[in-house]
DNA sequence: CGTGAGTGTGACAGTTTTATGACGTCACGC
DNA sequence: GCGTGACGTCATAAAACTGTCACACTCACG
């Protein structure tokens, strides 16, 4: 899942560089050069994190920082600000005002990219999963593994996260496009009757032990899964 | 059955609201406001884990840590670090003298009881410094050791905290990312790809005794540490 | 019984992800 | 200065996974 970095820099080339780092890592950034284009940007789907360069035109990333920091539906974004060397004052009350760490340029892509690891690591709270059990079918989100009679159950990825959809949303039925944008993302293009086929390898995966039945196909409307 | 849980914060109004939080779910809080209470606290009936300020007067944090974690009777007990902002090498000490985790204020209750629960279902099972027994593979952290039937296994130092952090941490598993984190360090910048090299090295280590079916991939999310 | 729509299956070719061997560098002890 | 061992990074090989098809099979209904 590739986040949504908002970079908020008016310097074009740097910009640019930082978008590039962006992708290069896997995350999806939303470029803006000023105060005003970033207030158009922050909208749904709201970005996963703001670069925020401090001194960008047509007001003060203190501004911005305190509107993201004050609305309920942006306030847990982290802000990691960009500041020119020596404004520690700036720093300070970048910090007050709600931003999650800073950088000083010039700073390397490395150290970027580690500091947006450590911010994402802090702000974003330990998975509670526990263990689901149904019929002896056991899904452990921890240990991402799903197993039994103690004995683990191989199958890819997709089959994986269909597996723990249904296991979190069991005696449902749920068509293939439902199935398609819970599990695959929204966004994506992709045949209904793919959904078909990571059904039938789902099962594959989990028939072995008799557990065929808990994936039921409900003829004309897609799959239910359920213990009966 | 509620837990013990040491609460050792001196300002007065953060700690009551821990405690508050404390018993919103179901543990049992002890208060102690410096190091001085924090000790007299430590007796039976122990506690059953530590919420420990990192800048409590009378003793810093990393003495009361130490302390724990080098007496027979506390040694298990788990300790979660409260930081303030960016004190970063305080973590890293932190994490170093045997901190279980650390949390950053502000942080929400949420968060913490999280974090609280995550940490008591990693360290329920295992000790400090006895020797871990995997299938009969030992690791000797007193010795820096590793064997397998007696006889020891060579590898090098990163190969060692690699292979000591997975076998503390079996059964769950770990993005090349968390890795790089745990055994590597924060602050350092180093490819996620690194990581599988050294899995690598750790595989051709132990495979020699037919443990290399220990550390397994999970395709697309990381490795994991388990007999199965 | 036919029929047609809806599903199940096995195969397949393209992609993505991981495993592996090699290489240059660096720190250290001789 | 010279080996030596450990590291991090790369390029390439090897696996594993994916989305689609074509075709077999089922089921409901006339």
């Amino acid at each position: 899942m590739p986040s949504k970095i908002l970079i908020v820099e008016d310097e074009a080339p740097i910009r640019e560089m930082l978008a590039f780092v962006m992708e290069q890592h896997g995350y999806q950034p939303i470029q803006a050069g000023d105060y005003q284009q970033a207030q158009e940007k922050i909208v749904e789907p709201y970005p996963d994190m703001v670069l925020l360069d401090w001194m960008i035109p047509g007001g003060s990333g203190i501004q911005l920082a305190r509107a993201l920091k004050s609305k309920e539906h942006t306030r847990h974004i982290p802000i990691i600000m960009l500041t020119a060397r020596g404004e520690e004052e700036d720093k300070i009350k970048g910090l007050e005002v709600g931003a999650d760490d800073y950088l000083t340029k010039p700073f390397s892509p490395k150290e970027l990219v580690a500091r947006m690891r450590a911010v994402f690591r802090r702000v974003s709270p330990t998975n509670l999963d526990e263990p689901i059990d149904i019929e002896g079918l056991v899904l452990d989100p921890v240990s991402h593994r799903v197993s039994a009679n103690q004995e683990s159950l191989d199958m890819g990825p997709t089959e994986f996260r269909l597996l723990h959809f249904f296991m979190t949303h069991p005696d449902r039925v749920y068509s293939r496009e439902q199935l398609l944008d819970h599990v695959w993302g929204t966004n994506v293009y992709v045949e209904d009757r793919t959904v078909d086929v990571h059904i039938r390898r789902l099962r594959k995966a989990i028939e072995a032990h008799g557990h065929d039945r808990l994936v039921q196909t409900v003829r004309g409307v897609g799959y239910r899964f359920s213990a009966r």
